[in-house]
DNA sequence: GTCGATAATGAAAGCGCTTTCATCCCTTTC
DNA sequence: GAAAGGGATGAAAGCGCTTTCATTATCGAC
């Protein structure tokens, strides 16, 4: 209201507080060393013209961008999103914006994404899963931002990795189905690479102990409650029908639950169920799901943590972090 | 790889490919004034550069931010996701970008968002919710971002609103009800201006047939599957027992039916339920959630339209765009 | 009182682009 | 064949900050 018609700018502010340009960057940047009393005239200025600085010009001289980038397949029905919401509320308390990426459950959008993170010198950028991609790896590679692939454990990174072995959690689920004593598994597998990895390492396990090959449905990614209708009818017409149905999502575990409701059997008695990423609804759905605890949160509070010892100069000795898993045993199995 | 440890720049590919800056700068901003041949050579001189366009530097020179900033209360558990999708979706083939803010569902982060949105001279805020707060409608005005206000029909929106109304949403689900010939229905209502909004019309239509009035119970936003239990249990022990219970989420509501199911009793036989949000899992439980259909992608649709309608520097003659809202009748009342 | 150290501030040169204005060189047109 | 028009390009002045370096003021120590 006080300049007509104008967005004030940092000389406005000098001018008004008697001061000099220099000061006013400083007031914001460093105020450590500006002198209390100046401060205070600083500070008058800036309410009385309503001033916000440009961090788009401050940006191109300090080559600080104050953007980090996270890349996610898609955000509606996602597992990620508690991921986000971790590394969103961290990032901004650090006065960093998130860019949002939505790269595709199939990872089409990511070349794209990534140039328009490093089009705008993001500081960070954040993938969910790991980049097979090799021209990618490269464009990534040699910038300087910090690059953290997440939900997986490449044997090479491109930079840093957060996240927890898929295998290992194929490997540990089949031993602990054969533990309790269930003889006929069926795999839902969601078709992408890591709920494949889990297949293929449960089906690995599982024939270590020398047991029949499971039975498998293959559905889309996301899998989530209204796959359910198709999986529980296709498992009803096995023969034998299996004990116990491996799912890729936790939804997709409540939905057949449901399934099993409305078709008047009951679960874990009629046929168990497991579930996977141990979502809030795992431990409040009747029967309880048994999952594969992840802690997203986690991950993203990771992933925040390795973006501040980057920007305090650190050097990341450990650049592929293991935040493991854990199985929740529950009622469902 | 072709130039050694340094960030290759406008300048370089101009010298490599025998132009001046400007015509580089043309070849990305308005290709069709640049000559074919020219245009050959920048993109060649590109390619063996690696280079990637400074938009911060662009941004600068250009006072184009190609930012537009989303806040939303939460992300996790969020009946915006879907509208924050489409939106993402829709403005990256713009070639804006997204900076994602999380304002905490009492909304106490959203100054410090707003601030940060335009401080990066964002092109476009788009908040979920009307804002109230007379400092932050004050700091949003005048500047020349759009603002867009969503999920409600503000009667003085700070500039655009795209959303419904719902008081009329409370209205409609009254009518609706006693049409259907229920008697006492319960209202679970969530701590939050919207749900009230919801709340307040439901009883006023519900008023005035003189009937008596609804039972309520209050449960935190966002309301989800968890709460259910409670719910449940607050209902069943009412005397005499509502025979609808009346849900702020479709998740909600699907949890009362499991609760019911647990408890050995039918939806909608025993107690019919009610949704809200028209969520995919709505169509997909057993039995089907009657729910009232919101079309969130729509919002974002309509929100990103009203952006680049801006952007064209066309007038935007309607500020308050009601996408309205139909309650979709289904098994479960 | 003088000297050196320290704290506070200012002057000015960029940061890597965009964009206006001017220039040059071909076509057309009569 | 000259004038007019238009297409393609270049030169140069910023965009609104940050930051280095220099300068001035202040203070304690001798």
């Amino acid at each position: 209201m006080a300049t007509k018609n104008r967005v004030p700018k940092l000389e406005d502010v000098a001018e008004r507080a008697g001061v000099s340009p220099a000061t006013v960057s400083r007031f914001y940047n460093n105020p450590a060393v500006v002198a209390p009393s100046t401060a205070e005239k600083i500070r008058k200025a800036v309410a009385e013209l309503g001033y916000v600085p440009d961090l788009i010009a401050g940006g191109l001289a300090s080559r600080r961008s104050r953007l980090v980038a996270v890349l996610v397949p898609e955000i509606a029905h996602s597992i990620f999103n508690d991921t986000i919401q971790e590394m969103v509320s961290e990032l901004s308390r650090d006065g960093l914006i998130v860019m949002l990426g939505l790269t595709g459950t199939d990872d089409s959008g990511m070349p794209k994404l990534i140039e328009a993170a490093l089009a705008r010198r993001a500081e960070g950028v954040i993938l969910s899963g790991v980049v097979a991609n090799d021209a990618l790896r490269q464009q990534l590679q040699g910038r300087n931002a910090t690059v953290i692939e997440t939900w997986g454990l490449p044997e090479k990174p491109i930079d840093v990795a957060v996240g927890f072995s898929h295998s290992a959690v194929g490997t540990d689920l089949a031993r602990f189905l054969a533990a309790r004593g269930y003889r006929r598994p069926h795999l839902v597998v969601g078709n992408g690479v890591r709920a494949r990895m889990r297949r293929d390492a449960f089906l690995r396990e599982w024939a270590q102990t020398g047991r029949r090959t499971p039975t498998q449905s293959e559905v889309d990614i996301p899998t989530h409650f209204g796959h359910a209708r198709m999986v529980w009818r296709h498992a009803m017409e096995l023969e034998p029908k299996p004990d116990v149905i491996v799912c890729g999502s936790d939804l997709l575990a409540q939905g057949l639950i449901v399934e099993a409701y409305a078709a008047g059997k009951r679960v874990p008695h009629d046929v168990a169920v497991v579930g996977f990423g141990n979502l809030s609804i795992a431990g409040e759905m009747r029967p309880t799901i048994t999952s594969v605890d992840l802690d997203g949160a986690r991950i993203g509070r990771e992933a925040v943590a390795v973006l501040r010892r980057r920007a305090a100069g650190e050097k990341i000795a450990n650049r592929v972090i293991d935040i493991g898993f854990r199985i929740i045993a529950r009622e469902s199995a």
